[in-house]
DNA sequence: GTCGATGTGCTAGGAAAGTAGCACTCACGC
DNA sequence: GCGTGAGTGCTACTTTCCTAGCACATCGAC
């Protein structure tokens, strides 16, 4: 799996902005992030993500769509281990209870009851 | 709250650091961090957090330790929140399954029960 | 067929990031 | 008091990133 911290800042934007879509052209790239560069560089940046081998591209009509290379499964695992050393002190457990947070926007009553099914089945599996 | 996505690749890799520490001197982040620039690197990339708003010293002792301006609260939420919304489309409960899968290092059996009775607290809350 | 819109590839220049090195200060041991 | 070690500030250099611009290809409308 490469590694997504030799990225730039701007191409992390644009991987960001593919793992959130799950696929892009230039144009929808530039058009999604937040304070875009000019098309060019849309473009360009595009190339540099792919000659890192973090994006490829196939041609669907004229436009070239692109994708990231690793799948958006094994990139959210990475981040979210990343994410809990990082902020977390390696705790899973404090990272939920952070997602459960009631500050945030509300959890439907049917998410938590889904939430507390997925806990109870991990404690079955566990023993 | 400061822009975490003006921070350059190195940058990211201190506050990084520096939010898994807490606090930390230049030669200990030289020494946390892998693939570590030359002392001087170091030193001049603090003093650009510094200058970027993203990080602040104390003096203690001759040395200078750093740390990050903005709480690791706030900034564990607002990454988490990033995250929730590139990877699982905006879906906490997602993540959560995440966290719980099997395939990661075994949660112990109490932590899963202060996870089921976190999401019984808000569940409770919620209604 | 030719003009415009929408693609791409490529090149080159400026800006920012990353790095090393030197000069200086201060505390401590001899 | 002077050398040494550990700290800092600052400057200058190199590399990488970011960006725009131009040239060329293709498709569709007229």
């Amino acid at each position: 799996m490469p590694d997504f911290r030799v990225l730039s800042r701007r191409e992390r934007q644009i991987m960001d902005f593919l793992y959130q879509r799950g696929h892009a052209t230039a144009a929808e790239v530039q058009a999604g992030i937040e304070d875009a560069p000019g098309y060019s560089a849309v473009r360009a940046l595009l190339r540099t993500l792919e000659e890192k081998g973090m994006a490829m591209h196939t041609e669907e009509g004229r436009a070239y769509v692109f994708r990231p290379t690793v799948s958006r499964d094994q990139a959210r695992t990475s981040a979210l281990s990343h994410l809990v050393t990082t902020f977390f002190g390696g705790s899973r457990e404090q990272a939920v209870a952070a997602l459960l947070d009631p500050d945030g926007p509300g959890l439907s009553k049917d998410a938590l009851e889904r939430m507390a099914r997925l806990v109870e089945a991990a404690r079955a599996e566990g023993r």
